[in-house]
DNA sequence: GATAGTTGATATTTATAAATATCATGTTTA
DNA sequence: TAAACATGATATTTATAAATATCAACTATC
């Protein structure tokens, strides 16, 4: 919401240095799909305020609960992403985040449904759900 | 369903024996919340062929997908109990297993309410849900 | 009433997820 | 054009979940 808070304005060492922990663990947490930096052309990552809050609530679930990261992300896979976006019937049932259940929508391609005209990084469905608590909420406002 | 299949007729070693497991694991899963055993009035465990599927089943999730217990118990709190019993309004608002989201409904103890009616043991919540995918197509079937 | 198997509880071992260290190579910046 | 910092990839360490072993007390079976 807030674009102070999106702006991406930290570099990886900044970023780690920030959250006391290590470079290699923050691209861990990207390679798994748990956080989506902005990247520059060169293909440098940059971290926002908003992004170190996020991180901050991974961190909080993988050591605070004990889910696994494998956890979260099947946790994240169940955000009903087609109603929060409004995807058709005939959009869902070919897309492989609506029939998978291993990973959130946005680490799949998405080509070739609304969801190509933004990218994921702006995406609400990203950026709302960090917070596992927060699936049941979403789940519940809908049953 | 099969009445056969629900017959508790295994001690506690003879299910380990056939699983491939200890004793104090099957107890694990079962302090965990994973199954519900049923019990002699001696308090002795007797499993069923369809717990010892079950068992399968969870082992499966936590050996294969790597997701750990913590997040299969988080997952399963995900099933929508209150569409499937046809929870009141006003009932669920007070059912801790409405509210959390940590652990399946059947480890509560649901007092004063409709669930208090059926044991867990044979209720379709607890018999249905073993496997977590089941969880994302329960789900689209009400989304 | 003796043997085998159960109970819950605690202690220990094993397996592996999570985090870190290190690497050769590429990019930024002063 | 150096120095500082980035990249991805692999190897290693650390932390801890999962599984097992062991215990004294209790229950079943013959």
């Amino acid at each position: 919401m807030n674009s102070e808070n999106n702006n991406p304005v930290y570099t990886i060492s900044r970023a780690a240095e920030l959250l006391g922990i290590s470079i290699p663990t923050l691209r861990m947490y990207e390679k798994e799909g748990l956080i989506i930096p902005f990247k520059k052309e060169s293909n440098q990552r940059c971290y926002s305020k908003a992004d170190l809050e996020r991180i901050k609530c991974i961190r909080e679930t993988i050591n605070g609960t004990k889910i696994s990261i494998e956890g979260i992300k099947h946790l994240l896979s169940l955000v009903p992403c087609w109603k929060l976006k409004n995807c058709s019937r005939d959009e869902r049932t070919v897309c492989e985040a609506f029939i998978s259940y291993d990973k959130p929508c946005w680490m799949y391609s998405h080509k070739n449904n609304l969801c190509s005209e933004i990218p994921c990084i702006s995406c609400e469905v990203y950026t709302n759900f960090s917070d596992c608590k927060k699936v049941k909420e979403t789940i519940k406002s809908y049953l």
